[in-house]
DNA sequence: AAACTATTGCAATCCATTTGCAATTTTAAT
DNA sequence: ATTAAAATTGCAAATGGATTGCAATAGTTT
C-alpha cells in the first residue's frame, strides 16, 4: 500500500506488514506459521509496527490479539463482529462520517485515537 | 438491584454480584482482594454469571478481564473509556435509542447479543 | 576491518485464567 | 432425619499467549 511505503522498516517488519496486508486480523500464531521467524520476534515487531501506528490491535474476549493494517485510506477503521460459537472474527463497514461523529460525543472530552466498535452475538453461519 | 433478585444464586455467586453492584468494572483480582474466597471459585462463579447474563465482560488491550453488572434498567450497556497511558477504563454515557439502532446497521445481518464500543486514547486526567 | 549498535533465536519466565482432584457443602430422595 | 447423589470449593498444578534475558548474529559507522 502506497500509504505505508515511504517507512523505513526493517526486513521481518516488512514480511509481517505485507502478510497483514494479504490476510486482515491474523494472530501472532497465524504469522508465524507465514514466516519462519522466531515467535518472540513477531512479538517485538508487532509491537514496534503498532507503536508506529502501521498496524491496529484487536483483541478479543479470550484475550488474544489479532492485527490488521492501519492504513485511513485502504483499511480504515471499521467495526468488528465477534462469534461466541465459531469464535471467529470479523470485519465489518466501515462508519460513515456521520455515524461515526454522532458516536465521538460520547467520548466526553477524553483524548480519542481509536474507536473500538465490535459486535458480539452469532454470525450467520452458525445460526 | 430488583432486575436480578429473582434469580436463584449461590452464596459467592451473590456476594460476587453484591460486590460488581457496588463497584464497576473489576477484575477477577480485584473482587478477590474483598471477598474470602478462592480465586479459582471467583472465576467459576464470574463465568455462571456471565453465561446467565447477569454480568458482562470487558477486555482491556492488555487481555485482562473486567467485569460489570448487566442489568437493562440499571445499567444499561454502555461505551468505555480506556487510557493508553494510565491503563484504566472508564464506563462512559449509554448511547440513545437513535444512535444505538443506527449502529446495529453495520451488524450486517448477524444475531447481536452485545455491543462493544470503547474509546482507546488519553484521558483527561492523563492529557 | 574493527568497533559499535540493533536484531534475532532460544529458552526461561511471567501472569491471568483454567483445570484436576479430593474434600466439603448443598440438594434431593428415601 | 439419614443417606445417597450432585454441585461447589480449595489447593496446587497446568495452560497458553505474551514478554524478557542473554548470547550469537547481522547491520551500520568510522
Amino acid at each position: 500500500m502506497e500509504c505505508i511505503s515511504k517507512l523505513k522498516l526493517k526486513k521481518n517488519q516488512e514480511y509481517i506488514l505485507s502478510i497483514l496486508i494479504e490476510n486482515r486480523l491474523m494472530k501472532a500464531s497465524d504469522i508465524h506459521k507465514k514466516l519462519s521467524v522466531d515467535l518472540a520476534t513477531i512479538y517485538r515487531n508487532l509491537k514496534v509496527l503498532k507503536t508506529k501506528g502501521i498496524i491496529r490491535e484487536i483483541v478479543n474476549r479470550d484475550g488474544i490479539s489479532f492485527y490488521e493494517v492501519n492504513c485511513e485510506i485502504h483499511n480504515p477503521i471499521h467495526p468488528h463482529f465477534e462469534c461466541k460459537e465459531c469464535g471467529n472474527i470479523f470485519c465489518l463497514n466501515e462508519l460513515t462520517k456521520i455515524d461515526k461523529e454522532s458516536i465521538l460525543k460520547y467520548a466526553n472530552g477524553n483524548f480519542v485515537e481509536n474507536i473500538n466498535l465490535k459486535f458480539i452475538g452469532i454470525c450467520k453461519e452458525c445460526l
